[in-house]
DNA sequence: CACATGTCTATACAGGTGTATAATGACTGC
DNA sequence: GCAGTCATTATACACCTGTATAGACATGTG
């Protein structure tokens, strides 16, 4: 008598958004999806899509929530491994990548789609990017207290690095796998040039607060 | 009697070229343009559009080569602008954002779509994106040979400058001129980081060459 | 049992799509 | 002047799209 789960063996949303992730793919982006298409993949009548969402952007904004959940979930990885060793940004820009390389699309959707498509969907893109930059911004702030020199204007350098390592992690995503790890290593060396740089920088002009 | 120019006063290449660029909009991408629609608004007949164009595809390619001249000439006005005053970062993204502002498409298609639609188009993007990169990478040895202290990996250097202004100029996008400005001063901030820092990394560890 | 409720489906419609075909009309060279 | 060569067009086809409508079926309640 709640909301919609396991009423019968029928069809539930979660299994409208996996035939949409089926249909997705290097040359297939959310916005071309139709409603008839994910419809037919998901087993279900046309008609029935809207028992469960209200139009196909709906779907593609549920789709990116759910990027989001990976998103956190590479965040949560690459904490534990830097937390092992004493090197911060190779585990987590390899985390990041090694993410990319398994076949779970959404982490795809994140990257490539964040500027095409409706206003919501935009928002939707914007909002899950943001709360990656913050929780960066968060781990700098900590970071700089245990053994780092305070750090310089750790808001513009985490948006730095989190709009760069995306943008070189969409390049990534359609290269063979050799070229990807050289991608990864360059990806280390240009996070590395932006706190060293930050850090300087802040020698130069101390921060404000 | 050479390729294919004014022959009457008839639709050429260039006015399809138009009348797609006239559909774009921040809500309308390249990859959802239909043939019928761009030579609706071209004001031919459908079937017109194939003697200036294969597929819709090939259109979206002469778009991102048109892009690029886009792209040229933002390079040369940043160029103009470096050699007169001292300062380099801060024109050259300035020269970057104020193109942006214009509501000249072509390089919105740039920056947003380079990572949907076809092979090609992906191709053709990538091909523009290279392209400024190997020109940025110039300027810095070029620089470096001026007045810098020798650069530590201009490469990469550039790369990196190119993806970060790139995907900040896609975020600038569609925002109110006044939060764009400040998306300039956040970008000018992160590109002297990323220049600093490798200069800061050189003197760490000297490039090979 | 009858009845109402909610979920799914089949059918249908109006419009859009890419493209094959044949016809129109303007231009050339002879 | 006339046939040939184009660019362009109108028409037509098969298919896809989103969605309105109404019926089928199972369920919960009296």
């Amino acid at each position: 008598m709640q909301k919609a789960s396991v009423r019968k063996g029928g069809i539930e949303r979660d299994d409208v958004i996996a035939a949409a992730l089926k249909l997705l793919g290097p040359n297939r982006s959310v916005s071309s999806l139709s409603l008839r298409e994910v419809a037919r993949e998901a087993g279900i009548a046309p008609n029935s899509f809207y028992r469960h969402f209200r139009d196909i952007d709906e779907l593609a904004v549920a789709l990116i929530d759910l990027a989001g959940g990976t998103l956190r979930q590479i965040i949560r990885e690459a904490r534990l491994r830097v937390s092992a060793g004493g090197e911060v940004v190779r585990p987590s820009v390899e985390a990041f990548m090694e993410q990319l390389g398994s076949d779970d699309k959404l982490l795809h959707i994140l990257l490539r789609e964040g500027s095409v498509g409706s206003d919501a969907f935009k928002q939707a893109v914007d909002r899950e990017l943001r709360h990656f930059e913050d929780e960066l911004r968060d781990d700098l702030i900590r970071l700089s207290q245990v053994d780092w020199p305070k750090a310089y204007q750790p808001a513009l350098v985490s948006k730095a690095i989190t709009r760069l390592v995306f943008a070189m992690g969409s390049a990534a995503m359609d290269l063979p796998p050799e070229q990807r790890q050289q991608m990864t290593d360059q990806t280390v060396e240009m996070v590395r040039m932006i706190v060293v740089g930050a850090q300087a920088l802040a020698r130069e002009v101390p921060s404000p607060n």
